[in-house]
DNA sequence: TCATTTAATGAGTAATTGCCCATATTAATA
DNA sequence: TATTAATATGGGCAATTACTCATTAAATGA
């Protein structure tokens, strides 16, 4: 007892254990708690916590013929390099469910490689789910670069940068971007990108490997109107000039073409990665996003894409 | 699904979305029966057949599970009835960290026991640090027997005896072994055996419903050594026998079978208990003891262990 | 075609699990 | 030290799941 750390980490060690007992051993919450001298009741409780503490993976090892069929028609109509549906839960209103978990086990498969690669990352919120279904890993050898700020508008962290939470999981050098994710006036993006430390990163997100992002709606509640990035006059604008999506800030209209002005003189992210053999991966699904990722499929703004069976059909037959 | 090449794809397939709906998306057996247009009934089968069929792969993202896991690897391949691995401390060079807390926490289960039970007790640094770890209790239905003498080589109480540290803490009847660990003769040790005061002590020895007891190395620093219970010369005829380690003063090889001669011809401390359902824990850990370990297990000489990561897994390798 | 075997189905039921609530225990604070 | 707040515990019950069994549908082969 006396080398424990503190309470939180004994109590999830426990969690951990009945979780094991649970899942991998396969006993009963009844069996649990007499092996763990507890009652059932708080066998049940440590189950569930290693649940919401995240410390159960499921995974499901069967590429569902549908959800392949519908893969490999993504890949081939759109030039993709990469693409993965994965099934669609029709009650479910999550805009993350299941991408996110596919997500995160192609960032792992990434980073699993011994050699070293760039990796860079979008914002958003499905982004964030998937580092969320990240497994904590060592590799150093990796480099982790943001291509977008972390400032919010009022200037505190923004709450969807996702930088922070893969350094968490995951220890690689990671490359935040100290900016906001829209500059005032074209110039102060030029000033901010002339800074020392941000020039590095912007190098680095230039030859990035791979890099997985997400896909913004311009609809009335775009994220980035929700997140404060851009106003409603400035939504509304971009919206008259054809705008139905973005990526890292950077709006393009249906074509995939980007606008020309408007917000996008302003936007302080990096640029979409496009070189030759770099891999850029969008995780979106859902309706409100569909005429978004159609033109990004479409404009080639990405060429990897993880969505779900009835985005990826809609996709498809648009 | 005009893909689908045959029967048993297609259930599979099937099974592979009910799983996927079940333990991803989180629904109920009666949500997937609606939404896939079958019966509840149906539905729990095919969750069920994506488990047997090995679609669902569950993992535990905690440090405990590898323990967890090498524990009942351990149970089966060294056919133990009681296993429990620690995590290692890469950083710690205690010979007794973790292991002595869990000892401490097994000792206190079967204290807890309402009904009278003989537990039994080797020596060591380990079970002494394990004794450490004991809380205080009252349970006077309990008798505690020592396996081994409790006087040093020059007559004063042994060190590394322990039966009195666990008197301090628990009350119960405890039944010491005033003796030493090796006597100069083995008619010195008949005759000692042969005493009023110490074969009830024998008796209740063997009749012990669990043991915990400590395994020491026959390495040049072997602790028998140390402790001046044998000469420089014994120990090199030891290991020149074949000796890679020793319990209560008994020392065996590496198959764990126990020396002929020698000093184990004089021992004074009880056998090791071996009776049908007595359980008997050995407390130990680290490289220099591996062998010792796992000449134990292997000999069957214990068929209980509490080690941890590090000497789980390289047992299981040998 | 018809008998026979085999697999699939759903009703029923026992086992298991999830959750709410009252109570006890522990920790924090005055 | 006494009081309060926070937390943990176990009883009880409803929801969910696993399993058995009888019945039905499909497949097989003479």
């Amino acid at each position: 007892m006396s080398s424990r750390r503190d309470n939180t980490t004994t109590k999830l060690d426990d969690a951990a254990r009945a979780g094991w007992l649970y899942y991998i051993a396969g006993n009963t919450q009844d069996e649990i708690a007499a092996k763990l001298g507890i009652s059932r009741q708080s066998a049940q409780r440590m189950v569930s916590l290693a649940v919401s503490e995240g410390l159960v993976k499921v995974r499901l090892d069967h590429p569902i013929a549908n959800c392949l069929e519908l893969a490999s028609r993504l890949k081939k109509q759109f030039d993709l390099r990469f693409a993965e549906v994965v099934p669609t839960d029709p009650a479910s209103s999550s805009t993350t469910l299941g991408v996110a978990e596919v997500g995160a086990e192609e960032m792992a498969r990434w980073l699993k490689s011994p050699e070293a690669i760039i990796m860079a990352i979008g914002t958003g919120r499905t982004l964030k789910a998937a580092i969320e279904q990240l497994s904590p890993m060592e590799c150093p050898q990796h480099k982790i670069v943001s291509l977008t700020g972390s400032i919010a508008p009022d200037g505190s962290a923004a709450f969807y940068n996702v930088i922070f939470n893969i350094a968490d999981a995951i220890k690689a050098r990671s490359f935040p971007m100290p900016l906001p994710v829209i500059a005032s006036s074209p110039e102060e993006r030029e000033l901010l990108h002339a800074q020392t430390m941000i020039r590095p990163v912007l190098e680095l997100a230039a030859k990035a490997d791979v890099t997985f992002l997400g896909i913004g709606d311009l609809g009335d509640d775009a994220p980035l109107y929700l997140d404060g990035f851009v106003s409603q006059g400035e939504l509304k604008a971009l919206q008259k000039a054809g705008g139905v999506g973005e990526i890292l800030g950077w709006s393009f209209d249906s074509e995939g073409r980007m606008l020309e002005g408007l917000t996008n003189e302003r936007v302080a992210s990096a640029p979409i990665p496009s070189g030759g053999n770099s891999l850029v991966i969008a995780l979106a699904k859902g309706a409100k996003k569909r005429p978004a990722i159609a033109a990004a499929v479409k404009g080639h703004l990405i060429n990897g894409l993880i969505t779900d069976e009835a985005t990826a059909a809609a996709l498809l037959k648009a």
